[in-house]
DNA sequence: GTAATAGTGTCTATGAGACAATATCCG
DNA sequence: CGGATATTGTCTCATAGACACTATTAC
């Protein structure tokens, strides 16, 4: 019951970013070396706080794209995920942070000091099965990331977004199979893709040297939800 | 670039919530009549200011619903639709909004007050449209909380929510109809539900007075994700 | 009986999934 | 040529959608 004199209370606000990518083994999350309390020198998700009272929170995620995983110029695909305020999260005061999940294509090594245990890329899986601990509650937010991210590519064209400019069929099924964690058939897939409207575009003729016949390029098409979508096995 | 005595900007933290039913004509949002500053007088989501600073969000959220919708009691779906907090979106100063999606079975009209262009239940049409308008940004909030219901109609249970506690299968079939916006086949719908397994459970024998053959009660299942999903026309 | 709604049966078109077959590169 | 991957073709099964039909109530 707000009294007269009653004055809303001030929280601090941070966004936090889950960004996935693509690497050899899979599905990776990119996590930095905190460098200052609380939870020095544990792993967390890159983020921050609202750098002015004027800053929009989307652009705070941008700037902190830039600022802690080097992913400044490029255009990511970038998405609200939820807010994450439960009281206690943070031992500074109330923090309440928003989450934003963001997708890169395949890149190298963007931060400094990759050692074994540090910043870096670190598959999903070490992540959602606790094997590398995070600090304050970024495990449940990877975890809400990467399922938002395996919805998604079933009703969207999100799966482009972890493809490079141009893209093979096949690199496109990689990134099912990696985010999904199943395998797919080739061929079922190949039809299945094609036949989706304006999912993905013929591009140049073909490329590809490694290995067997050269496959067509595509780049993304206009369409960004699928009807009918690709189904998860 | 934080400097050594930078310190965080605190920003005001507001829940908001899109409370949907479903009443004669169709689908309907929940409006109140702002009675302080700014946008007196005009229309806008229930909501408010967190209470205290150790409050949980989801927990104002509930709060809210029971304060200013006088829904206190019963147990309805809740869940968090997303973070509002443009610079400028409200001129009391940086406020950062919580969206939340509530959704309630039939019930009489819960506020006072209800005249013609005052608060109450008003068809998400007339928001949609812009037939009514609404304070702040809210009309963007409940565009995306109408959407996220659509869309989980198709894949979550999310509909038996819009029911009580027991149900026939032409209600629920309405509560498709309604927040869809479109028809469905009785006899297609009817066959599709049963065979969804978990998706709704046979409670009572049957019911009805109205007219025809009376109908078996349903009441909501375990399941809570459909495989395979309502599929909208 | 008629009107009205509930529930069942059946047919057809479409899409998913299995998988054979062909095409085009490397060596 | 053989090995590998890309691309096409075909078959089968499940399901969505259309719609005839039966069942059970009120009048």
């Amino acid at each position: 019951m707000p009294i007269d004199d009653w004055e809303p209370p001030a929280v601090l606000l941070t966004v936090d970013l889950v960004i996935l990518t693509l690497r050899e083994a899979g599905l990776r999350v990119l996590l930095i070396e905190r460098g200052v309390p609380p939870h020095q020198g544990a792993l967390a998700l890159p983020g921050g706080f609202l750098g002015h009272l004027g800053e929009d929170i989307e652009a705070a995620a941008r700037r902190e794209l830039a600022e802690e995983a080097g992913l400044g110029d490029r255009s990511l695909h970038l998405e609200q995920l939820g807010v994450y305020g439960e009281p206690g999260r943070d031992p500074r005061g109330r923090v309440v942070s928003v989450a934003y999940l963001a997708v890169a294509p395949r890149l190298p090594d963007p931060v400094a000091g990759t050692d074994a245990s540090g910043a870096g890329w670190h598959t999903a899986e070490s992540v959602l099965s606790g094997e590398v601990t995070l600090a304050f509650d970024h495990r449940r937010i990877v975890a809400d990331g990467v399922e938002r991210a395996r919805a998604k590519l079933e009703h969207s064209s999100l799966a482009t977004a972890f493809c490079a400019e141009t893209f093979t069929i096949s690199e496109l099924q990689e990134v099912y199979e990696a985010v999904w964690g199943t395998r797919l058939d080739p061929r079922n897939f190949y039809r299945k893709v094609q036949r989706t409207e304006g999912f993905i575009v013929a591009d140049g003729p073909s490329r590809r040297t490694e290995n067997g016949r050269p496959a067509r390029l595509f780049r993304a098409g206009p369409r960004t939800v699928l009807h009918p979508p690709m189904v998860r096995p």
